[in-house]
RNA sequence: GCCCGAGUGGCGGAAUUGGUAUACGCGUUCGACUUAAAAUCGAAUGGGAAACCAUAUGGGUUCAAGUCCCAUCUCGGGCACCA
């Protein structure tokens, strides 16, 4: 007996596939391109979770619904391969990250095989290849040439577990976002790319964008432009003016007092002597506060710097305090405190009985110069890791730092015995003795003669995101050995049209906004956003609700679930059938079981009716005399002829999954095609509800949908609805009392938009004349709701 | 604390511009097939005997409210001393 059994069905089309590679892209001049990813995946040698299947088969979904449309399509896959865990597990077991690497990537290819996702596997890219981190190199050192990266040294947040310093973007509540440790600050000399120059444009052209309203709201929330004034006020005693920041210069009139971050600059300049030592100890205390002490405890503290300054409008002398609820790194580090005004300075001017002056307001533009400021600073991107892209850098003897010249790119990371940081602050590279020299040409400024010298590299690696910020345009000419991104591929092929992931809604989908603007800038691409819609996914969870994790042993394996028999298609289905795209979910095996039970159902279709003919639907003439025979048919009566009720469930569905798919409504095209089938089990199915059928089943579980195309001899061109289908020769009228239902009408089509036509059946109905014998005060008839209501 | 978003059966969730609430799936019950079970197929399934009552709670607008307005409660997310 001919019976579904998917794991046979898709290693042979798993098999196929491999052989012909159907999904390679060209560029096509004049075909609409279409080009798609998702955020692509860190290989960890967990393999597979189910939180990746959901992410990949959204794309794919997408990609074969496009494909399918014949447009040209491109989805290319990669993997993000520096980063901590691999450096971890090699300091634990020996094993080179390298290796390590190469080992899960393996095996997540094999894995992503076997769901049948149908992707380029020639545009498949690494960003720990010295083929992809050379190009990684030359962005940093284009970024370097026009100044938008940089060293300076300032106050860092350090992970003391990690030995590493972070980026703002990657301190949660307090805590390392890999380890989870608090993490402190450390004033240190630091790489960064200077991503504040682009602040403005980044937060103007977030609305244009088609990405979800949320992530929108906290890029806006992250770069957090205020529109304020800077104002100077001069110190009593010589010591340097103090300039604040304040978004309110026209409570000027209110400023009683000025405070300090405890690590403004000049600090030093403007203690008193007698405060000194009290300052100092405030100061010391203040940096060895952690984040989160410093947020949970709120309560005001500081102190007097001795010194005082002149408020400008009102010339009056008002003394200048330190505390750290002024942070350093906004505005200018000060502040002039408005207690009248301001709740913060209220509670810390009669916590320190500092004067509190009703004020009246003046103009904005009086004693200040207006500025704009923004929450958001400049990337950090040194890390003090062994496996990550290094910085091609070197230093003189002086300390000066020299680009690597581009001909000597990629600066390969080194082999070393020992990949733990050495404890001072530098990554395991320093150990590789040999690697640190380097040979870099200098041109002698006076001579303008060029001469070799020898320079010490630097031994900090690029942020992780620094490698994913350029990776979508990588996929356009993925082995090009002349261009990061070749200027033709790019412009056939990007932006991308469709990005997928469920994280870095900050960082990654910031940081590939600046490097975008910044290369359009430089004449390297044609357009200034990267990705045009994004689709921001849920996560999936255990079926108790509960994140998934490993130490609670509440894990869904994809390929356990495959392999128990479900097979990729209803794995696929499922999680696509689970809920909205959007939204978080929870893993029930018991609705894998149904959507199962569906595709078996699809399969058993076709075994029971692909021998029939093929039946197109019936002319306007035949339609009358058909409506009649598909009244009795019966259970999946093969020797009934094609009725009209099929074509019109037919285009229904057509109509419903091609629009659902686009809105990204997966679950909504899912039912719909259960409804189909429950249907098509009713009224019997035609060949060609089954080849409409499999079209569009086939982005979800293509396995199965191929096979039952191979079968029925179609191609998987996508259907097409005719409106024309979608309207029935009857049509039910909804009758109210009072917004009751109270009747339902079946009224020839012709009539059901004829108002009397309606009313006369209407109060001829028995049912409806129960409530109007009273009479009728009014009534209500809707033709687009098919509705009528009457009041009583 | 501030700013968003959401509360619908036993469960996950559907419901165009306000217009038949509960699509689809799970679960449950019954039936068919079978020596039996599984699988499969069919039927029923918000509550209530009924009138009626039900979309977190209480009001309001409307011929008509899950959908709009006001208040309250709960949950989720974001921001969190950003001057």
């Amino acid at each position: 007996m001919d019976r579904y059994e998917p794991l046979k069905i898709e290693a042979k089309w798993q098999e196929k596939w491999e052989a012909e590679q159907p999904y390679r892209a060209t560029e096509k001049p004049g075909v609409p391109k279409m080009m798609l990813a998702e955020m692509f995946p860190y290989p960890s040698g967990a393999g597979l979770h189910v939180g990746h299947v959901r992410n990949f088969t959204i794309v794919d979904v997408l990609t074969r619904f496009y494909e399918q449309q014949r447009m040209n399509v491109m989805r290319p896959f990669g993997y993000d391969t520096f980063g901590l865990p691999a450096e971890n597990y090699a300091i634990k077991t020996g094993v080179s990250p390298k290796v390590a690497t190469a080992t899960n990537i393996a095996n997540f290819r094999k894995q992503a095989k076997r769901l049948g996702f149908a992707i380029d596997w020639s545009r498949e890219i690494n960003t720990s290849d010295p083929e992809y981190y050379k190009w990684t190199q030359w962005c940093f050192l284009q970024l370097y040439k026009k100044g938008l990266a940089y060293q300076k040294e300032s106050y860092q947040w350090w992970c003391p577990e990690d030995q590493t310093v972070l980026a703002n973007e990657q301190v949660e509540n307090g805590k390392c976002w890999r380890c989870g440790r608090e993490v402190e600050k450390k004033k240190m000399k630091q790489w960064f790319f200077r991503i504040t120059e682009y602040a403005d444009e980044l937060l103007d052209e977030i609305d244009a964008l088609d990405w979800p309203e949320k992530i929108k709201t906290m890029q806006k929330n992250w770069i957090g432009r205020s529109v304020g004034a800077e104002i100077d006020f001069e110190t009593t005693d010589g010591a340097p003016k103090i300039t604040v920041f304040t978004t309110r210069p026209d409570t000027i009139l209110g400023a009683t007092f000025l405070v300090l971050a405890p690590e403004y600059p000049g600090l030093d300049y403007i203690v008193s002597d007698d405060c000194r030592d009290a300052v100092a100890k405030y100061k010391a205390d203040a940096l060895k506060k952690s984040e989160i002490e410093r947020q949970e405890n709120k309560e005001k503290t500081g102190v007097f710097t001795g010194a005082y300054a002149v408020n400008p409008a009102t010339k009056e002398k008002i003394p200048i305090w330190v505390a750290d609820y002024v942070l350093a790194g906004y505005g200018t580090g000060a502040i002039m405190a408005v207690p009248a005004m301001d709740e913060r300075d209220r509670e810390f001017a009669e916590k320190f009985d500092l004067p509190i002056v009703e004020t009246e307001l003046v103009d904005r533009d009086l004693y200040g110069t207006p500025k704009v400021t923004y929450k958001m600073r400049d990337w950090l991107i040194s890390r003090q890791r062994y496996w990550g892209c290094p910085i091609p850098i070197a230093y003189d003897k002086d300390g000066n730092p020299h680009p690597i010249p581009e001909d000597q790119l990629p600066v390969m990371i080194p082999e070393v015995d020992d990949y733990r940081p050495d404890n001072s602050g530098r990554s395991a590279l320093a150990k590789a003795k040999d690697w640190l020299k380097v040979e870099i040409p200098v041109t002698d400024p006076k001579t303008g003669k060029t001469h070799m010298e020898e320079m010490t590299r630097e031994t900090d690696t690029l942020d992780g995101y620094a490698c994913s910020s350029w990776y979508l345009w990588r996929y356009a000419s993925p082995h090009d050995t002349e261009y990061a991104w070749n200027p033709e591929a790019i412009k056939y092929w990007e932006p991308v049209d469709v990005y997928v992931g469920a994280d870095h809604a900050v960082a990654h989908l910031l940081y590939i906004r600046f490097w975008c603007k910044f290369f359009a800038d430089e004449g390297f691409l044609p357009f200034r956003e990267p990705i045009k819609k994004l689709i921001y996914h849920g996560y999936i969870n255990a079926p108790d609700g509960k994140k998934m994790s490993k130490s609670k042993g509440n894990v869904i394996d994809p390929l356990d679930v495959i392999n128990d028999g479900y097979g990729a298609d209803t794995l696929r289905t499922y999680e696509m059938f689970i809920g909205p795209v959007e939204l978080d979910a929870a893993w029930d095996p018991r609705s894998v079981g149904g959507v199962y039970r569906f595709l078996n159902r699809c399969y058993n279709l076709m075994t029971d009716k692909g021998k029939e003919s093929a039946a197109a639907c019936p002319s306007d003439t035949l339609r009358a005399a058909q409506a009649k025979s598909s009244r009795s048919a019966e259970h999946r009566a093969t020797d009934s002829l094609p009725s009209s009720e099929n074509c019109a469930i037919r285009h229904k569905t057509i109509k419903k999954v091609t629009t659902d798919i686009h809105k990204c409504n997966f679950n909504t095209a899912v039912a719909a095609l259960m409804e189909y089938v429950n249907e098509l089990y009713k009224v019997g199915a035609t060949a060609e509800d089954l080849v409409v059928l499999a079209k569009l089943l086939k982005p979800f579980a293509p396995h199965l949908a191929s096979e039952m195309l191979e079968r029925l001899e179609a191609d998987d061109e996508w259907p097409k609805w005719d409106e024309k289908y979608l309207v029935d020769e009857n049509v039910e009228i909804v009758v109210q009392v009072n917004g009751k239902l109270r009747a339902k009408l079946n009224i020839a089509a012709d009539d059901a938009t004829n108002e009397d036509k309606v009313k006369e059946l209407a109060f001829a109905d028995e049912r409806i004349q129960k409530y109007t014998a009273g009479g009728v005060k009014k009534a209500i008839f809707v033709p687009r709701a098919k509705l009528l209501n009457l009041v009583v």
